[in-house]
DNA sequence: GTCTATAACCGGATAGAC
DNA sequence: GTCTATCCGGTTATAGAC
C-alpha cells in the first residue's frame, strides 16, 4: 500500500523525483501563504509549471500532499530537538523541550494547520495517524517519546513504561490540536498549556508509579491496550479519505 | 447566525416544513443504505422529487443535513434513556445506562456514522460540537449528564461536580468514536469498552473526590477550564466548513 | 414574500493520447 | 512521465411560480 523508495536519501537524481519535489515545494509554499482549501490543485500545477494531470501522477490526491508535509515536519523537528535534549535530564524538562520545539517547528504552518487536523482526525482517512500503526512517520514520532523517557532518570514501572511513549504521543497530538486553534498573541496560551500539562503529567506519572496505585494503573493500562488494538483494526480497506 | 423558528414544535403546517422534512427523511434513508459520501445531493433531490436547488433552499449545505440528524438522534435517545434512568440509583448504573442506550440509538446509522465524526472533529466546521458552546443540541446533551449526576447519590465536591457533566459528555463522544470504528460482531467490543471505562470512571471520580486529592484535582480542573475557554474562542469567524 | 426549478460554476479527480 | 479533455458532485445565481 505504501511505496518504498530505496534511494530515499540519495541525491535526487531521477527527473521524476525532481518534479515531485517541485510540486510539493510549490504546494507547501502556497499553503503557507493562502491556506490549504484556498489553494487549488490547478493553481499549484500552474505555479509549478506542470499540468494538473501531472500533479496527480505524483500525489494521488490532494490529501497525500499533507502526508509529505508530515514527513518534512518530523525531520525538521528531530534536527532541533535531539541536540536540545542533551541538556535536559529530568523527565519534566525533557518533555517540555520536545513539545515546545514541536510547536516552534510547526510555526510557519499555523495557517495551514487547521486542515491538517481535520484530516488527521478523520477516521476514514488513510492519513489518519491514529489508525495506521504502520505509518513510519508515526512510528518515528512515537519513538521520539521513547527517547525522552530513556534519557530521564524517572523510575517508572515496566507496564506503564511500555505504554508511555504512545500515550505521550497522543498527548502531544492534543497539544498540537490546541495550538491550531490558538489565536492568542504568539500562541502564549499554547505555551502556558504546555507548562501546565507537562507539570500535571509529571505528577500523574509519578503518582501512577506508586505501588499503592498498582491495581488502578493495571486497569487503566488494560484499557489503553484495548483502545490501541481497536484502532489498529480499522485500516482494513483501501478507500482513500472522502469518496469510495 | 442560526435561524430561530418560533413555532418549532407546533404542527408541521407550512408546505415548506413538509418539504424540508421530506428531504431530510429521504437523505437519512439514503445515508443509512448507501452511506453519506456515496449519496449525492442530486440523488437525494431526485428521490424526494424536488429539484436540486430546492434541497439547497432548505439545507444550506450537505453538512447541515448532519446537524438535522443530530437533533433527531438526541430526541430519540431522550425518549429511551429518561424512563430507563428511573430504575438506576448509583452513578455507575446511571452512566452505563446513558452510554449504552446512546449507542443503541445510533445503531441504524453505524454505516453513516464515520462521516459524522469527520465533521464533528473538524475544528473549522460550524457543526463541530466541541467548538460551538451555544449549540442547543450540545447543551441538551451535556445536560443529560447533569441529570445522570443529579439522580445519583454519589458525593462529589462542588468544583468537580460542576465540570463533570461536560467531562462525561466528552467521554461519551469518545465512546461514540470508538463505536464508529468497531467492526466486531454486534459491536461487542464497544459494549465491553463501555463496561470497563464506566467502571474505571466511577473509581476515578471517587478517587478524585477524596480530600487527599484536592490539590491535584484543583490543578486538573483549572486545566479543563482553560481548555474549554479556548475551545469557545474558536468560533470567531463565519466561514462554513470547507472553503472560504 | 415564500417556495421551486434550471442552468451554470468551480475544483477535485480520472482517462487516455503522446 | 507528461499532457489535454472530461467527468462528477457540491454549491450558487437567478428566474420565475405560487
Amino acid at each position: 500500500m505504501r511505496k518504498k523508495k530505496t534511494t530515499e536519501k540519495a541525491t535526487k537524481s531521477g527527473k521524476g523525483d525532481q518534479t515531485k519535489a517541485l510540486i510539493l515545494e510549490t504546494a507547501l509554499e502556497m499553503y503557507r501563504e493562502r491556506g490549504y482549501d484556498e489553494t487549488t490543485m490547478r493553481a499549484v500545477a500552474q505555479k509549478a509549471n506542470v499540468s494538473l494531470g501531472n500533479a496527480y501522477y505524483y500525489f494521488r490526491s490532494k490529501e497525500y500532499l499533507i502526508q509529505a508535509f508530515y514527513e518534512r515536519l518530523h525531520e525538521s523537528h528531530l534536527k532541533v530537538v535531539l541536540p536540545a535534549l542533551e541538556n535536559d535530564k529530568t523527565l519534566k524538562a525533557r518533555l517540555l523541550t520536545v513539545v515546545r520545539t514541536k510547536v516552534e517547528t510547526m510555526e510557519p504552518y499555523h495557517q495551514f494547520a487547521g486542515v491538517l487536523f481535520k484530516t488527521a482526525a478523520n477516521p476514514q482517512s488513510p492519513l489518519n495517524p491514529f489508525a495506521d500503526e504502520t505509518d513510519p512517520v508515526r512510528q518515528a514520532s512515537i519513538n521520539l517519546f521513547d527517547i525522552v523517557l530513556a534519557g530521564s532518570k524517572a523510575r517508572i514501572p515496566n507496564d506503564l513504561r511500555a505504554e508511555l511513549p504512545y500515550l505521550l504521543w497522543v498527548y502531544h497530538m492534543g497539544i498540537v490540536l490546541f495550538w491550531i486553534h490558538d489565536s492568542s498573541p504568539k500562541h502564549r496560551r499554547t505555551y502556558r498549556l504546555i507548562n501546565h500539562t507537562v507539570d500535571l503529567l509529571d505528577k500523574l506519572i509519578h503518582l501512577a508509579s506508586n505501588p499503592f496505585m498498582r491495581p488502578l494503573r493495571k486497569q487503566a493500562l488494560r484499557l489503553v491496550e484495548e483502545l490501541r488494538d481497536a484502532a489498529e483494526s480499522i485500516d482494513d480497506d483501501d478507500s482513500p479519505g472522502e469518496a469510495a
